[in-house]
DNA sequence: TAGATTGTTAATCGATTAACAATC
DNA sequence: TAGATTGTTAATCGATTAACAATC
């Protein structure tokens, strides 16, 4: 059926990822085939809601079969975007910027750290996996001339808006902000936050419950 | 008025720690009092939800006034749980592992990392910012001797699950799990996620639309 | 074919928003 | 007091669940 993208609310496009964890896992466990139901049972989710979800996108099931699990997920491969390149850089080289930039794991579905940027001197220079920790200095110039897709902040919470306005303004349109603090952008810039703080709290709240 | 807690929704709970951030930040700015309205402006939410929000836990207002910055951080500060001490230990001294330990953002809320636990012979014995990084065969052991509160999961995904029913079975009631798998836990056992790549993947979907 | 399971519509549930009396 | 703003109830909206005809 053909792929038509409708509105798509936040809940539905949350869940995308992990059912495309669970269609990755299982096609790699050799399972071909699976039931909105068995799904279900896998994920701690409704079947109905899963059927809802993939008919924001059209049907990919089958009446009395089920949904075929690498065309599903070929399909929500799609869907996420991860056909495309992505190449990405990250601002500011400490623990956690290096901790992006020596992951692999996002490569295989093609998202590629090209470079980080800092303003401490020694870390300017240095190379991490192989890629180059540049002056922020250089931000700039290096957006202008390399395919930049998207952004991680991962600055102090102090620079991260300051960091945000300028990217945007070299026409960045997707940032992944890991900073504590909400940035403010245009309505065609994207921020996705990683506030790690926010999840720890959390924690911390649903503790007090037990 | 009485702190009663009823049962929280997610959505409201999700939106704590943001107030929280939001009032820690004002009141640093010398902020005394506030609105909901106003609130509802800095922050992107509606003065009715906000109040919602609050009365969940019992008013902390005044009408004609407004809501007392300090006085309502600290209430958000003892809903949260951030009065205790919380120690927690870190499963997976890789990169992220080590990001967390070498983080220092925690601390002044009560959040203390006190070891490290890794497979890798290379790891153990190393201190990360004065925090020792101990052979995973020393975890149950550890936990048995000294006080731990949290564990964070910073493994592969595929010993995530393992580690997770270990300390379980230590007693640890609390899974800060940054693998990218969902772990199976008893009921009284609480995991807050932090999926890195679903995260990732829901910016790349949201490019799509642009 | 009969059984299974989808796609989709209708019903329910919960969260958000609006409204307003209470009151500082 | 009059004005402002809360706490709270009622209305609306959206998301989840249930039901079932379509169909493989």
């Amino acid at each position: 059926m053909a792929r038509e993208k409708n509105y798509v609310s936040e809940a539905v496009m949350r869940r995308m990822p992990k059912y495309y964890r669970y269609l990755t896992d299982m096609e790699s466990n050799g399972i071909e085939r699976i039931s909105s139901k068995e799904l279900s049972q896998r994920m701690g989710l409704t079947a109905s809601q899963i059927r809802q979800d993939f008919n924001c996108f059209g049907g990919f099931g089958q009446q009395g079969y089920g949904y075929n699990v690498s065309e599903l997920r070929q399909e929500i491969h799609n869907i996420l975007g991860l056909t495309n390149d992505n190449n990405f850089i990250v601002i500011g080289a400490g623990n956690l910027g290096q901790a992006l930039a020596n992951y692999t794991g996002f490569e295989k579905e093609g998202f590629t750290v090209k470079a980080l940027f800092d303003i401490n001197p020694r870390l300017i220079g240095l190379s991490i996996r192989g890629i180059p920790v540049y002056d922020i200095d250089e931000l700039e110039t290096h957006i202008a001339r390399n395919q930049v897709h998207m952004v991680a902040i991962c600055t102090p919470k102090e620079k991260a808006q300051e960091i945000a306005d300028k990217v945007i303004g070299c026409g960045i349109k997707a940032i992944w902000n890991f900073a504590a603090i909400d940035i403010a952008t245009p309505p065609d810039v994207i921020v996705e936050n990683v506030h790690l703080s926010d999840s720890l709290y959390t924690l911390s709240f649903r503790m007090n419950d037990l």
